[in-house]
DNA sequence: CTGCTTATACTCGTCTACGAGTACTTCACA
DNA sequence: TGTGAAGTACTCGTAGACGAGTATAAGCAG
């Protein structure tokens, strides 16, 4: 599982499904990608592109078929996908569909340090954060309603937008929680958290007072921590 | 906004908060940072630890302030946090928690080309997603709770792992109301999906069938998929 | 028909991520 | 007291990501 792949970068996945339908050269493949919105969920980078092209032909996954000069343009070789292509496009779809990955998202990482902002601007970065996800949610919202009752699109091409505008309502909702927390004082440890920062324990002194006695992490957490960890690292 | 930081890397993000608290050594920063449980939240790569340290000295964010060597072990170099560097992670931390970021998730790759699978084997692969995200939910659910009933970790220390936990839920759910639809025959289009399948049209012949009249994509969807494109672009 | 913008189709170089390797130390245990 | 496993603390090499740059062509406005 999640076994490593000779090429990483998932633009290469949508790639070679693209010439699943008929050969292309690289930059027909980013524009056809482009045209069908497939860009909202795969990034395109225009450096990484001929890079995975080459890396692809590398390890045998299509192969150039026709190199063609038109007029003082650069040269466009057009690739074909191989049998192993077909082969690897099936086995990594079953991966990133069936096993569930741990992923890292930034606002993540910003939560798990948020302890350095005082709390009141912590709730205020908050607010922001909700207010602009809520107006995004509408709005891709309703793009997708439109497209569904259109009944033109099939859904099938239109349900990793489905999912992506899923998880950010899930998102909006958490925030929300949060938010309802600490306005109301209910999130527990506000005081010590703001005296932490009225006492400029992280502007310029260097130190941070020691958590008052009690509150200090338990050994007994640690190895719950750790044994976490272990798990997921296998 | 999401302007380009010197150091991208997130855990620089982590290193910088861990050095509020006292000078340390690239090693330790990372032992520190795994005992109290925050490697679940940022990908601690032994690879980039040295890297990122290094840039951030380069950029002036910390200093060297010590090169001990004990025994024949190698040098360690202990660093402390500038002024520049606590500017840094305030700035950071605003941009990560006001600003939502588009961010690119395998799961949603792959559903983008989950059409390449046929949908019985889809259903199968979601089954099995949706069964190792609800096992791994409840885990991570009864540590938590264990941790938060304690009352001995501070809530603060544990909001990027709700934060997890609550997306995860949040996929499960969505993954249940697609299988759904797939299993009671709802989702719109399963029919013709099939049959795509049946007739090999990904299977060797290198040509898929083209869409039945009226289920092309329409021009006026082009527009609105593009137009949201260049909305996220801007 | 001239100049301007936009689209096409890459190439190049740098910077970064990251795994794999190294070499020393400490501790258990037989 | 020898051996092996686990922990400590990095170093190094290389593949890959990505931005910025380049050069041509097509469209069109005046």
């Amino acid at each position: 599982m999640a076994k490593r792949r000779k090429v990483g970068n998932l633009l290469a996945l949508t790639l070679l499904v693209q010439l699943h339908e008929r050969p292309m050269y690289p930059y027909e493949m980013a524009s056809v990608l482009r045209e069908r919105g497939k860009d909202q969920a795969i990034k395109i980078n225009w450096g990484s592109l001929y890079t995975v092209v080459q890396n692809l032909e590398k390890n045998g996954f299509i192969e150039a078929i026709e190199v063609v000069r038109e007029g003082r343009q650069p040269e466009r070789t057009t690739y074909r996908i191989t049998e192993a292509g077909r082969a690897e496009v099936k086995d990594w779809l079953r991966e990133l569909l069936g096993e569930p990955a741990r992923e890292y998202s930034r606002f993540e990482a910003g939560l798990g340090d948020a302890g350095s902002l005082p709390p009141d601007e912590v709730a205020a970065l908050l607010r922001q954060r909700l207010d602009l996800l809520d107006k995004e949610n509408e709005e891709n919202g309703a793009t997708l309603a439109t497209l569904v009752e259109s009944e033109q699109v099939p859904r099938l091409f239109l349900i990793e937008n489905e999912y992506y505008l899923a998880m950010r309502k899930a998102e909006a909702e958490w925030v929300r929680g949060l938010l309802a927390e600490f306005e109301n004082g209910t999130f527990p440890g506000l005081g010590f958290w703001q005296t932490l920062h009225d006492a400029g324990g992280l502007d310029g002194s260097g130190n941070v007072p020691e958590l008052p006695e009690g509150t200090q992490i338990p050994p007994a957490l640690l190895d719950a921590l750790e044994k976490r960890g272990e798990a997921e690292r296998k």
